[in-house]
DNA sequence: GACACGATGGGCT
DNA sequence: GCCCATCGTGTCT
């Protein structure tokens, strides 16, 4: 169900592993104002400073967190208005962390529907910006422990078909790496998300 | 200090 | 599909 929590030797891992592994899998944010959970249908990895695209690419006071202990969370603030949720892998020392950007909303819909001020189900946590608002995850979040905190990660990778591999997205051109993972779907975000009939608010 | 630029999303065409 | 708001972060002066 819902209570169950990955080990921190899953999270400790090559980070292209651990995306692969993440979809499909719950992610849960246990707050005091309510409990939201939804299943992980879109990620992304991000790097050390062998990817140009990423934080990490250097080490400054933002991006130090990547190269720390696996299992936290890192969230960051851009574009004036949305944040983006990441989980942050491989060993201490080594940058790597993987993005969150769509989950499949499973408990706590009312909570999610009045932080998003939308009756849209299908746009509740459809893209990083709009997952993070979904679960109400701010900068204050940022080096949660998902192994001992408020937010965690659970449960058996469901997945309705493949996961499928893409470039990233919003990335600049000549960065192009296969380093997408999703499931394709109504919940997913991006030109390939391919909706379904299922998608009734 | 100043400035350029996003791992985006919402609204309009 | 195109446009652009909006501000924290990084980099340069």
């Amino acid at each position: 169900m819902t209570t169950d929590r990955l080990p921190r030797a899953f999270f400790e891992r090559p980070t292209l592993d651990v995306a692969r592994d993440l979809v499909g899998r719950t992610l849960v944010h246990d707050a005091p104002e309510g409990l939201v959970a939804g299943r992980l249908v879109e990620v992304e990895a991000y790097l050390g400073p062998a990817d140009p695209s990423s934080h990490a690419f250097r080490r400054t006071a933002r991006s130090g967190i990547m190269y720390g202990p696996a299992g936290r969370l890192y969230v960051y603030f851009t574009y004036g208005m949305h944040h983006c949720a990441n989980v942050v892998t491989e060993t201490d020392g080594v940058a790597g962390a993987v993005l969150l950007r769509a989950v499949e909303p499973t408990e706590g819909l009312d909570l999610m529907h009045a932080r998003r001020g939308t009756d849209y189900r299908r746009l509740l946590a459809r893209g990083p910006g709009r997952l993070c608002q979904a679960f109400g995850l701010d900068r204050a979040h940022n080096g949660l422990d998902l192994v001992d905190g408020p937010v965690r990660i659970g449960g058996p990778a469901v997945v309705e078909g493949p996961v499928e591999v893409s470039a990233r997205i919003g990335l600049r051109p000549g960065q192009e790496q296969p380093w997408r993972f999703f499931e394709r779907g109504p919940w997913a975000s991006g030109p390939t998300a391919g909706a379904s009939p299922e998608t009734a608010p």
